[in-house]
DNA sequence: TGTAAAACGGAACGGAGTTCCGTATCGTTG
DNA sequence: CAACGATACGGAACTCCGTTCCGTTTTACA
């Protein structure tokens, strides 16, 4: 899908120095910018922080959404990786579901602005979703799978949808102290149960 | 609640013949290019429509939420008044709470881009978020409480997160047809029901 | 050390929201 | 019916932001 073979979101580095420094400057600098305001941060912003021009940002990250997913990786990961720990662990495939459900929102609640980034609204985000997607994705669908085969919930229930479902309930969930968003995906997960 | 001696809004009319034809001009305008073009097109785009200049458009509706809750204001009544309609028709309270939702998400789900607008990120749409929730939440607080009342579902349930989960669950869903927010929402209430 | 490729910085361009100001229109009054 | 003051109008202008372009600098390698 993606012409991996000159990607330069943060696998392909280059073998110039000055072109590592200032990406990992780069990565340093939207970290902290996007924590103090929000992931649709000003590009310029950035790039002052970083300390290099606009056209830097392009040449390492062509799209916002190469940056976001190069700053929160390894929390990506760490979300994915937890998948199958947390079925190993738990109780059940349910309860497995249900920790997974809150540890991705807790991801995304204390970003910025990521959870209603990475609702393809209208700018170039579609990147982002997509990338999250072929990340987590996976790792959803098999937690739905397992607790769907225990019994434990009704079938027919769709990885993607519950995944776009739990991104959803938490878009503005830090702008606003009255909405809990955890509660509300609680519900959904409770939701998935079979009806009584 | 609103200062309306002056809400420039739709109820406080000019008692001049130009502003008034502007002003419905300006309401057909921005229904068309809403549903052409989403409700966050372009201001020049709905002046143009509606053959005035953009400072026309900021005179009659400040913000931008002010146009938008001009334009649906007749549905989002619809919306308020069904309320009480569906308690009194439906078999029990839950399933009129259930049948409610599944009006609102209507709504939202058919006008591009207003879920993802009531969701106050950043821009100036708080305003809306405000007057949707003004109009819509007690009738969702009614509908709540009923069900509360009647046993079908958990106690505490607040119609005000109700609400926000809602609203959230139908961003993104006109412009991804993979996903499915109705039935997002169906689990969502679903959710309400005491645990097994 | 010389050279070519790679990367850089900041100016420049275009699109969108918002404001400002000179002009036109409307309602009223003499 | 004409003049006047207030109200509203239109579009240019200003600002902010994303994106691209191009002349210059830095780097790696021979």
């Amino acid at each position: 899908m993606n012409d991996e073979g000159k990607s330069p979101g943060s696998s392909a580095r280059s073998n110039r120095k000055d072109a590592r420094r200032n990406q990992q400057a780069l990565l340093d600098a939207a970290a902290a910018v996007f924590v103090a305001s929000g992931v649709d941060a000003p590009v310029r912003d950035i790039a002052a922080k970083a300390g290099v021009g606009v056209a830097t940002i392009y040449r390492h990250f062509p799209t916002r959404a190469d940056l976001v997913v190069a700053v929160y990786r390894h929390q990506i990961d760490a979300c994915a990786e937890a998948g199958p720990t947390l079925l190993a662990a738990g109780p059940t495939p349910y309860a497995a579901l249900g920790k997974w459900a809150d540890l991705f929102v807790d991801f995304l609640v204390t970003k910025h602005g990521l959870a209603a980034a990475m609702q393809g609204d209208s700018t170039g985000f579609e990147t982002l979703h997509a990338l999250f997607l072929d990340r987590l994705l996976p790792v959803c669908a098999h937690l739905v799978e397992a607790a769907d085969a225990s019994g434990e919930i009704r079938s027919g229930i769709d990885a993607y949808h519950l995944m776009r479902g739990i991104g959803n309930l938490c878009v503005g969930a830090e702008t606003d102290p009255r909405y809990d968003a955890r509660h509300m995906v609680a519900l959904l997960i409770a939701g998935l149960r079979h009806p009584t």
